[in-house]
DNA sequence: GCTTGACGCGCC
DNA sequence: AAAAGGCGCGTCAAGC
């Protein structure tokens, strides 16, 4: 039995009780919180209006525990039944990451209005009840009618995208929906409050040292102006978006941690513009003061929702970071007190599960390159193996600096990289200035070591035009994907879309691949060339094997990040639920027998302990 | 006063 | 021939 169901609440933004200014978690935590009714249907039944009283006499009759609760942006009105009338789904789908899956970027948002503008349906419709406590019996009938809408728009809308959504997806979905709606670690409250104060403080006393107000470090306009007025040269680079009439790239200054020429000027050994440089990036930096501040207030109200989007990244179709309950839970500082907040429940263990190298596996056994094959089967340290050969000694890990390199290089050069952008990849991310010759020197010698790399760079690059065929016919080219018009089939059935791909003229008339997508609401052009074809299999095929070890783990999963899993154990089952972590995270995908898994599974009381 | 774009920061 | 990419969030500046 499937149930349709669009919940319609009290909000005010005058106020700041809305979803503009606080979390999802937040505002349905809230003693505001208040429902008007919802629109409900089972299966094809015309849809209805309950209010807020029938509704508490519909939940408390109706079983819903072996239904399935579909709905637009479901963890919305999934977390409404759970927290507030403690009904729980036997399965839930969301319609809006269906959309993400399904349509991906080829469309400009995945709004309810967007998809029935898409699908031809007819419109949704506008009313606005901001700030209404209570509402008038006219009032209610013309909300009504708005839900009653809405719930048949997501109906159909389900109707048309199920067609192409895979049935392996549903229950992991239904996974990243309960991570949410039946949360079940816990955060820190004190220790997120005290780092929170803590580090405003930090900041607030660099400005004040300097005597510089840190609205000057802040802006992008007044702090190159600042340096200038003390006498030092700001570095400049092009902006990536910023154009004159010509369509010339504008020059705008470079003093961002991003930009090697500001690190540079951090290290020249002028103490002033030292000083001047660190309250710049100290004011840059708000993550741990503003998240640990939103934790903390979400660790009060309860158990911390982790939120992941499904197929967030709509591209590829890994998970994107949810924004409902306190911020992004894939940039956690690394190592930081955010980490440390995130603690099991008594009586209970965090394991936390890391896939090694996952991509560079993948890269591995596609290109069946024997170099990496055979680093990897003899669990030789690839990044000691690759710095052996640049430095024409023997690394080991020992050498923490010739293994960061090679680190880098390995990581860095599989999709493409030219020596020019790997000169500043190795400063940004070892610290190290590498000379043009250097540079071409490692760019070089990965392309000959690991030859079977760029073989399929070039047979990828090939089979581009493969997808521009309207006829549609599967090639799979002894991958695990197929090739067909105008996107890539995972085995999962989810797609890899390139829309409107097609050949133009580009930098000196060379012709290049092109197709479009939608980034922010704005249609963008993106090349497609062989390195990023392998780039985007290789994190599509990486979300799979992922999916499969959460489907096996099944209710222990609590969070994901990436390639990283966060399971729950009781402590007396610990030791066996170890073990099965490793082996869902060890089995080689069916689609690629040969290729050998490893993981790093760890435990603790905490994120940052069990890590 | 509000919205939107641009940039920068954090993660993989 | 050569080409690394993708998320979400906070803040400032410009536009209305």
């Amino acid at each position: 039995m499937d149930l349709f169901i669009d919940f319609e609440t009290y909000f005010d933004s005058q106020i700041k009780y809305d979803l503009k200014h606080i979390s999802v978690t937040e505002y349905i935590r809230d003693p505001r919180f208040k429902v008007f009714g919802a629109g409900i249907a089972f299966n094809g039944d015309p849809v209805k209006w309950l209010n807020s009283k029938e509704l508490n006499v519909f939940f408390k009759r109706t079983n819903l525990q072996n239904c399935t609760i579909i709905g637009h942006n479901i963890k919305f009105d999934g977390a409404i039944l759970a927290w507030h009338y403690n009904v729980l789904a036997g399965q839930w789908i969301d319609t809006k990451g269906m959309s993400r899956a399904v349509l991906g970027k080829s469309i400009k948002n995945h709004s309810l209005a967007t998809l029935a503008e898409h699908f031809k349906l007819e419109s949704k419709g506008h009313l606005n009840t901001n700030g209404k406590l209570t509402l008038t019996p006219q009032e209610e009938k013309e909300l009504a009618d708005y839900c009653i809408h809405d719930v048949e728009l997501c109906r159909e809308i389900f109707d048309r995208l199920v067609i192409d959504f895979p049935t392996s997806e549903y229950s992991i979905m239904d996974q990243t929906i309960k991570m949410f709606v039946q949360p079940k670690l816990k955060l820190n409250v004190p220790l997120l409050r005290d780092a929170s104060v803590e580090e405003a403080k930090r900041r607030a006393n660099i400005f004040a040292e300097i005597g510089i107000d840190k609205s000057v470090f802040a802006s992008n306009v007044k702090f190159p102006v600042l340096l200038s007025r003390e006498g030092y040269e700001v570095p400049t680079k092009e902006s990536p978006r910023k154009k004159d009439e010509q369509g010339n790239s504008l020059k705008i200054p470079a003093l961002a941690l991003g930009d090697p020429d500001f690190l540079e000027l951090m290290e020249n050994g002028d103490e002033r513009l030292k000083t001047l440089c660190e309250a710049r990036i100290a004011a840059k930096s708000t993550l741990l003061e503003t998240r640990s501040a939103k934790l903390a207030s979400i660790g009060q109200t309860g158990n911390w929702p982790f939120d992941v989007e499904f197929s967030g990244a709509d591209q590829t179709h890994r998970f994107s970071g949810g924004s409902g309950a306190g911020g992004n839970p894939q940039n956690f500082t690394r190592g930081s007190v955010l980490r440390k907040a995130v603690e099991a429940p008594e009586g209970f263990e965090l394991i936390v599960g890391d896939f090694s190298n996952i991509e560079l596996r993948i890269q591995a056994y596609l290109s069946k390159d024997p170099g990496l094959i055979e680093a990897i089967e003899k669990n030789r340290d690839i990044y000691c193996d690759f710095a052996s050969a640049f430095y024409g000694k023997t690394i080991t890990k020992a050498d923490e600096k010739e293994r960061r390199f090679g680190k880098t290089a390995i990581l860095g050069l599989g999709y493409g990289m030219g020596w020019l952008k790997f000169i500043k990849t190795v400063r940004l991310q070892t610290g190290e200035t590498i000379s043009e010759e250097q540079s071409r020197k490692a760019v070089d010698l990965y392309r000959t070591r690991y030859n079977q790399i760029p073989e399929l760079w070039k047979k990828l690059d090939s089979y581009i035009s493969k997808l521009c065929n309207p006829e549609g016919i599967y090639q799979e080219f002894g991958l695990p994907v197929k090739f067909v018009f105008g996107e890539l089939l995972l085995p999962s059935g989810l797609k890899i879309r390139f829309p409107n791909l097609r050949r133009e003229l580009g930098e000196r008339n060379q012709p290049e691949w092109i197709y479009d997508v939608y980034t922010k609401g704005h249609l963008e052009k993106r090349k497609l060339y062989g390195g990023k074809v392998l780039e985007n299999i290789c994190q599509g095929l990486a979300g799979e094997i992922c999916k499969d070890s959460m489907r096996e783990l099944e209710d222990l999963v609590v969070g994901q990040v990436h390639d990283e899993l966060l399971i729950l154990s009781s402590k007396g089952l610990l030791a066996s639920n170890l073990g099965r972590v490793k082996r869902a995270m060890t089995n080689s995908p069916s689609w690629l027998k040969e290729m050998k898994l490893d993981a790093e599974v760890g435990h603790g009381t905490n994120w940052l302990e069990a890590k």
